[in-house]
DNA sequence: TTTTCTATTGGGGGATTCCCGTATTTTGGC
DNA sequence: GCCAAAATACGGGAATCCCCCAATAGAAAA
């Protein structure tokens, strides 16, 4: 087994798109698609294997919108085989329009999350009986899994080194008082914690909000844990 | 390949030890530990092959504080590779520890997290030389990538705290007020724009962070963001 | 060296949030 | 249908937070 190391490859939209087709080719698969979620910026990237005819219907009739593979992955830390999902009207709705397209409804979403709330899902299609499926399925797996890694890994990393430059950076006492308001402290508490006013504490606290441009403080711990300058409490 | 189903087996703790020594086997590694933690309800769940010597003198000179293996991990998507971690000074601190109790300082930690901010770190190592180990790598860390999820799926469904929080669901009113207040407005503000009263908008703020338990509302919408029940505003 | 800026620490007082109640409507199980 | 639980809605008063003010230490710029 080779890992293709994506961050040696050029072009980001074509060697992504090549990187799921050499998956496709390994396994056997029909179609391999992943769809990055970044809450921080707000972005969501996908690259996809199927034909153009299928994703502009997809787009348009916002069927990522009822998507059960993507709802069901998005929650799950394992791999999400789509057969779990066969019996819900919504995947009916969108896998007999991908019928249509003359794609199989036969396939898995690997789920894969970043310490800053984005999220990765792999998601690769076969068109086989049953069985074989059954079959194949603890072959791959693992190796899907670690494909579903590297390929998240590396748009997140360059998505995020562009976007870290666009984003504040907190103080060290700012980022510590902050982390401990996300972790249910009160003002109070952090500053006996911390063995200062805890009037010194809203000022920090009031700055972070500056810096994050963030009216309350709830927002502005919102957006620094999306941010990733500070981890949920 | 084989995955043994952890649900099917008896007792938890057990169990969990004999999966990690099955993974030894199978990969011919000579140690691997499970580290679970959930940041909502506070639990660390830990299993390890490790013999019961190491373990004490690892929980008694608190080397989990300073453990680059786990920190590092603990911030990253990929699984890391010790090697990495050779020059850190806190790495030689806990590997001349550990090499006197007969551990090898090669080795491999995998990430995993959960949708709901709860990480797991699967670790493995082996006492070989640096060339084997670079050619038994590819090999085995797909295994590995997906052992990991399965184990942390299992430990995180089973642990009863976790399993309560792990389906929070929030009315529609409730995950609407959080989006409001994630966006920076007041409750006065919300009510307005909602056209409640502002205490009816609290109750729902309160009845939120109850089911997030959180104490506080800037930790119920972080929790909310890190959960993906809401986006930062 | 002097100036300027930022990080840090602190107080008073008004605004906001939060805990304590209550009540009506909707939902779900038996 | 009935009852329990949850969702929705509202208010008083205490606790907390947030905006105004000022001050010092240290770093960077002049």
């Amino acid at each position: 087994m080779e890992i293709v190391d994506l961050s040696t490859l050029p072009d980001s939209e074509v060697r992504y798109t090549e990187f799921l087709r050499q998956i496709c080719e390994k396994h056997d698969m029909d179609h391999a698609a992943y769809a990055g979620m970044n809450p921080a910026a707000g972005t969501v990237a996908g690259f996809v294997t199927y034909d153009d005819a299928w994703n502009e219907h997809y787009q348009k009739q916002g069927l990522i919108m009822i998507d059960p593979t993507i709802h069901m992955a998005r929650r799950s830390i394992a791999p999400v085989d789509w057969s779990r999902l066969e019996r819900s009207p919504d995947f009916q709705r969108v896998f007999r329009d991908a019928h249509d397209f003359g794609l199989p409804s036969q396939g898995v979403t690997i789920p894969i999350r970043g310490p800053y709330g984005d999220i990765g899902l792999l998601s690769a299609t076969r068109n086989c009986s049953k069985e074989e499926w059954r079959k194949l399925y603890t072959n791959f797996i693992g190796d899907l899994q670690a494909m579903a890694v590297h390929i998240h890994d590396n748009v997140v990393s360059s998505d995020q080194l562009t976007g870290a430059l666009y984003h504040p950076t907190l103080s060290s006492r700012e980022a510590e008082i902050l982390q401990w308001v996300a972790a249910g402290k009160s003002q109070q508490d952090i500053g006996d914690i911390l063995s200062i006013s805890h009037r010194t504490v809203e000022v920090h606290l009031r700055s972070s909000r500056e810096k994050l441009s963030a009216l309350t403080t709830p927002q502005a711990v919102g957006r620094a844990i999306a941010i990733g300058l500070i981890t949920p409490g």
